[in-house]
DNA sequence: AAAATTCTGTCAGCTTTATTGACTTAATTC
DNA sequence: GAATTAAGTCAATAAAGCTGACAGAATTTT
């Protein structure tokens, strides 16, 4: 199998009777995401965190009081992923649980004012990207964008 | 929620005037861009392989003839941890090297037969998924998303 | 020609984030 | 009272990344 001057029309089989692969969004959304979750990775090394703690500490604080059960709902984990890290957090003060007023069995998960300052400063410098790539696209930009995401989810219906 | 008021100054420098956090389209991006990648798991799983050969196989498949450097600066790893992914891959059919025409220490990279298969079953159903999408988010949504991922990347200009 | 550098590969060990399975405790429901 | 549920924990494992160190082959520089 050999070398100089290969005969590489074997591999040119892109769009003969196949249908077209949008090989372009693909990419784009790789690569748009990667740089997206860079930006909190500075922010996480100092505080000794991952992406994991970024991920816990981002939807108990949109969503205060939800129970354990809830966020293994939202994050698609398993019980004993969680647990480490929710620990962690738990441990270094930025979640706090309290027992379910009805079932006490539940935990509820709160954000401590450190937890909603670490998930501003997490969410801050995304933002800012969103904002300026939003800007770049032009007027209407936002709400083009905003249906795309949704029409991308699994449960997404119009 | 009662809580003890523990000190918690530590992290609150900004007040409550601050900037608005565009929390919305953070998690859209989030939850969209976690159904878009669970498409082809199911496929990897059947190879036994993961997201990492996906990305190699889908990047030398969209580049013939890249060398092992490129590929590590367009995903951004280390040379080791390429290493053992790209082995499989090689081992298994479908990535095969050439060495480089020019300079004969370079590996350039290419998919066999097998590999294009791979790469093409992967983005298949990410590309119907994006097609949907668009689909029903509305005439020019194509152009506008194209747009804002690539400001959302580093490297954009305009 | 010799030395330095570059490209690739490999060995060894470590970290983070996830997994499954099994079990416990406490609380609720049947 | 028994069964179920919410949460927590212990143990073992896997995938995918990391650093550091080193080696072979090829190229470039001196």
């Amino acid at each position: 199998m050999a070398g100089q001057s290969r005969d590489n029309s074997q591999y040119v089989t892109e769009g003969k009777d196949e249908d077209p692969i949008d090989f372009e969004i693909i990419e784009l959304l790789f690569f748009a995401y990667r740089d997206f979750t860079s930006d909190p990775d500075a922010i996480l090394e100092k505080s000794g965190f991952g992406r994991a703690h970024h991920r816990v500490v981002h939807f108990v604080n949109r969503e205060p009081g939800m129970t354990v059960a809830d966020l293994l709902d939202t994050l698609k984990i398993t019980k004993q992923s969680l647990a480490r890290v929710l620990k962690q957090l738990i441990d270094s003060g930025y979640v706090r649980q309290v027992t379910g007023p009805e079932d006490r069995r539940q935990r509820m998960l709160y954000t401590t004012k450190e937890g909603q300052a670490l998930a501003r400063a997490l969410a801050e410098p995304q933002s800012r990207r969103i904002a300026d790539a939003l800007a770049k696209t032009g007027p209407g930009a936002r709400n083009v964008v905003k249906r795309f995401l949704t029409n991308m989810r699994n449960s997404a219906t119009g």
